[in-house]
DNA sequence: GGAAACAAGGAAAACGGTTGCCGTCACGGT
DNA sequence: ACCGTGACGGCAACCGTTTTCCTTGTTTCC
């Protein structure tokens, strides 16, 4: 409740303080020379009127406002996220705000935001979104820098940071290789898909390093847990034997495991089992808990912010960046140890 | 790539279209009155140096920023974003921008962003939170309106918008009533949860006005998957019959419905199941899909947002506003038509 | 033909802070 | 008595925009 009092101005502060608006600008700057009894007496004046300073006023002057904006080029999901908490993180070590703004997959709603952002005269920009694909780049000449996040500009001499999916679908396959594994099944998402692609190609290359491939061609279906126990009848119907199944999502990989269950092969005696996204909700909720590869996304979002920060500090990071994934191990592949 | 190009002002605009500054600032917004060819002229030079006005600048004249702030007292998590969009969505609308603070469960990082709002001088605040429970109000006295969303305020003075927990109960129980169940469980998260002990405390109650009472105390555990499956030992070791469970959260459900399925009863034949979130990763994945209580999180942030613009406006709605919840019926409930 | 009304646009004062420059005062040295 | 020197703080310009008031011409009307 308690009625909405006005904000202080430094003016008011000064006048309480018995000095001048310019003193007391020093005084609570640091700046100048004050005496230290001047200096505490306009403190202890701006902390009696709970004086904060008008930050656009300020950045009138500095010509910086200290903000950022992120902007989501589709609706916020559960990859956009850690992406975005990670930003704000980082950002807000460097005093930072976020301005959030949720594209919704519109052209239109999305350039509004790039003006709106402009008008606020942002520092710098985060793009995000929910595939890894490339984007056509959000604006030209735009006055501030840029950073994209988990997407990826279509321009290369933009700055993007994407997580490194080859690597972690190599990772997933070594780690199948290491605990004895040879004969492995690839189940992943749609093929239109970037992410289902690099993957499979991944996975396939790594194993073909060993002299091996998949024992029957990537199956491309959907991302859900449905997908996951259809493939598996496929999988079963088909007379290749198999191992080992890398899944392209946890997800899929539930479906897989459940699937498989219900076929009398045990997870992971007869198939060792590997996800993709490592998301708690699935790899924990798996019987048993699912190996998986993490895309390290707020790992990601803090390294895009860090660009982003040295960009607005005049060293830009030009190109794709690949962050690194990695491999969580649990029950799907390994049998602990009694 | 392109160089980046400094931020062009009114100064510029003016100078290029051969006027003073006032001239252009009416021109441009429309005001004062001016030949329509000197207007179109301001317009080109305008859109020529891709001019937007400094808002900071601006707002500096008008004593609003149209900027609000978001603060997630704890971390984003799943029900928060839907919140975060329904408000985005509605302040989108009023032209207004958000600032997102993640609070991390960090008291002190909670202050220092109200601080850092206050400075940017946001029209209003918006408090969410992943628990509905109350919570300490974020500060007393301040000079912006605030709403809660979700979560609520321990001040009944101030204003909160939550979900109609009970409510969505009495629908869960009434659904199972209407398709004929009258022998009730209830398996649900952990008692010191508030929303647990809501929704437990309306089903029974909705159950005593039809002279009903549940088959078992509730079973108060955890939110997740592996307690519904352990809750289907309890409850079947147990001699209560029941032929329907209303569970407190989706995952829950779903690990009662993968339980109930190995212990060889069938849902919804010989159980009726019903969930509690209607999270599409689990209502579809179960099978069969599941009935579930929708929470209206993106209609409640809208409607949280509403009431802040009112509130800027002068028009605050103070005082605890419940938003229904929603049923949606699926199979786990109801056998389709042949 | 002259006063009055009106259209068009310029000058300047805000808005809230920051900062460079200058004036004043006390003090010490010659 | 005079000058030089720091220490301390005030003054005013400036950041980019909006808005109020004025100053011009030009019409209109009696």
């Amino acid at each position: 409740m308690g009625k909405l009092e006005r904000h202080a101005t430094i003016a008011d502060v000064a006048a309480l303080a018995g000095v001048s608006v310019g003193t007391a600008s020093k005084a609570l700057n640091g700046r100048g020379s004050l005496r230290e009894e001047t200096r505490m007496r306009v403190r202890e004046a701006a902390r009696q009127l709970s004086f904060e300073a008008n930050a656009g006023a300020r950045s009138l002057h500095s010509g910086r406002t200290y903000t950022v904006g992120m902007i989501t080029t589709d609706t916020i999901g559960r990859f956009s996220i850690p992406v975005l908490m990670g930003a704000e993180d980082a950002l807000g070590a460097g005093e930072m705000s976020v301005f959030l703004c949720d594209g919704r997959d519109d052209p239109i709603r999305e350039q509004y935001y790039v003006k709106t952002l402009l008008s606020r005269r942002v520092d710098g920009m985060i793009v995000t979104g929910r595939r890894t694909e490339a984007r056509a780049p959000i604006g030209a000449n735009l006055p501030v820098p840029v950073v994209y996040a988990f997407i990826s500009s279509a321009d290369p001499g933009d700055c993007s940071v994407v997580p490194d999916e080859a690597g972690g679908a190599r990772k997933a396959v070594e780690h199948l290789l290491a605990v004895g594994r040879t004969r492995i099944a690839h189940i992943t998402g749609p093929e239109h898909h970037n992410s289902a692609r690099v993957r499979a190609a991944a996975a396939t290359e790594r194993l073909a390093e060993d002299g091996l491939s998949l024992v029957a061609p990537p199956l491309f279906g959907g991302w859900s847990e449905v997908w996951g126990r259809q493939a598996v009848g496929i999988l079963l119907a088909g007379r290749a034997e198999f191992d080992a199944v890398f899944c392209g999502s946890d997800q899929i990989a539930r479906g897989v495991c459940d699937a498989l269950r219900a076929a009398g092969r045990r997870v992971p005696q007869d198939v060792a089992l590997i996800g993709f996204d490592n998301w708690d909700v699935m790899t924990e909720a798996c019987q048993p808990p699912l190996t998986s590869i993490d895309l390290n996304l707020e790992g990601l979002g803090r390294s895009a912010a860090e660009m982003l920060l040295a960009a607005i500090n005049g060293s830009p990071s030009p190109g794709r960046h690949a962050h690194p994934c990695r491999l969580v191990v649990r029950e799907s592949t390994t049998v602990p140890l009694p």
